[in-house]
DNA sequence: TAGAGCAACTTGTACAAACAAGCGAGACCT
DNA sequence: AGGTCTCGCTTGTTTGTACAAGTTGCTCTA
């Protein structure tokens, strides 16, 4: 592990157990340097690290500031479901209801960067969080990832986890796009609830480390059970608003 | 402006503009150095930028890739409406509704760093996109700031800027929540919706420069009208996904 | 007493150098 | 032909130095 990893590390800690409260000053990085017996660019780069968690605010001259205290999630954790549900105390449940391949629409063809008709992978998942329907999955992968996923077990609880273990496959970037729907007659039975009630729906796309598309996704949470949650700042940004359609 | 932010805008806009395709590799650091006639630790900031908007891919030892091509929105592009409708090409219209003082409830009172029951200034807008109404904002003003606010346009474009104008108030700082609720009796009123319809509600604190709250608010857009996007990676993460209640 | 201005402190930017670590392609071997 | 190995390339980490720029509190003055 990194120096600035590890120093970045006993700051998150500190704020996440209470040392330095929210609105608390952050020491100098002189200190920080002294105390860690590091130099003072890798204690900056420890700190930027908080900083695009959106844990520390930071400007030029004044000191920096604890804005929050709670631990961020990993890509993993954000991006499979299983862990995820797992690292945040519940247990997560799955299971694969239909699974065929077909030719990709044009828009799933741009999402993956392959030529529209070329045949992909649908799969529709039912997510449980300890016990309770949750989350619909629509997930497309792209044909060369297909035969991989059509191995797994229907029941499989973590679909990343085990295509890392099968294949090596490791996701590595992904986009989201966060929106409200009604459910529809197919959502409404699978989670329960009435037709046209609101769901969450992220629409998200998945690349490999080489930046290759493996899966798009649409998946529509049952409202009250899931919140996404965004820090930013004048200094580091990541969420954006779009227009519809 | 400095440097590293001249080369990362150089870089972006080739990006843009389409010089590097989706995919492609970008030239090596040393050669960007070169080329800007930089030092390499400049350069890797200037990347560094690119990186953390989600538009660049890198890895150890590999050649860095373009993931995306779109520009990303500045903080106060996504903190105020009028801006981030500005920047898209739409006209953002808005109404002040009902705007009255109040003790703060105590959930209120966490958000604002207060004590619970401590008088803040409660605003119900409504904000048009194009003539359309698509947002209903009940935002809560800590009390220092309530006076700045109650002597705004009620028709008044842009708040965020009227604020910076009138006292050089900056918001610096925000936290979002996102989430799918429901329509309430008001909200289907004031959107033109039915009752029980979706609305996509974002729930955001936001604070000054120096970390001091400023004010909270619930912001519920009608289904369709707007979307949220972030890019994330194992490098990058910003978004947290968060079980509900 | 209120405001201007200074001085110490703190973070931001830039350069240079050296080594570590991962990737990829071509050479080599079986 | 197919797999392995090595070597050069590229990015990642760390240290040190110097100066720029913004903040904050104190002092001095009107």
């Amino acid at each position: 592990m990194a120096r600035y990893e590890h120093i970045a590390g006993e700051l998150r800690d500190a704020i996440v157990r209470g040392d330095y409260q929210i609105g608390a000053q952050l020491p100098t990085e002189a200190e920080l340097a002294s105390r860690f017996n590091a130099a003072r660019g890798t204690v900056r780069q420890a700190v930027a690290v908080l900083v695009s968690e959106g844990l520390v605010g930071t400007r030029q001259g004044a000191r920096r500031i604890v804005l929050g205290s709670e631990r961020s999630q990993s890509f993993a954790e954000l991006h499979s479901f299983a862990q995820w549900a797992r690292s945040v105390g519940h247990r997560a449940g799955g299971l694969v209801l239909d699974s065929r391949r077909r030719p990709s629409t044009s828009s799933e063809a741009v999402r993956l960067a392959i030529t529209p008709g070329e045949e992909v992978l649908a799969v529709l998942r039912l997510r449980r969080l300890d016990g309770e329907p949750v989350l619909v999955e629509r997930t497309v992968y792209a044909s060369w990832i297909a035969p991989a996923v059509e191995k797994l077990d229907p029941a499989c609880e973590s679909v990343t986890q085990e295509l890392y273990e099968t294949v090596g496959l490791v996701f590595a970037y992904g986009e989201h796009l966060i929106d409200a729907v009604a459910a529809g007659a197919e959502d409404a039975r699978l989670l329960g609830v009435r037709r046209g009630s609101p769901l969450l729906r992220q629409r998200r796309t998945t690349t490999s480390q080489e930046g290759r598309p493996v899966e798009c996704s649409d998946d529509r949470y049952r409202a009250g059970s899931v919140t996404f949650s965004i820090r930013n700042s004048t200094t580091a940004n990541s969420l954006v608003r779009r227009a519809g359609d």
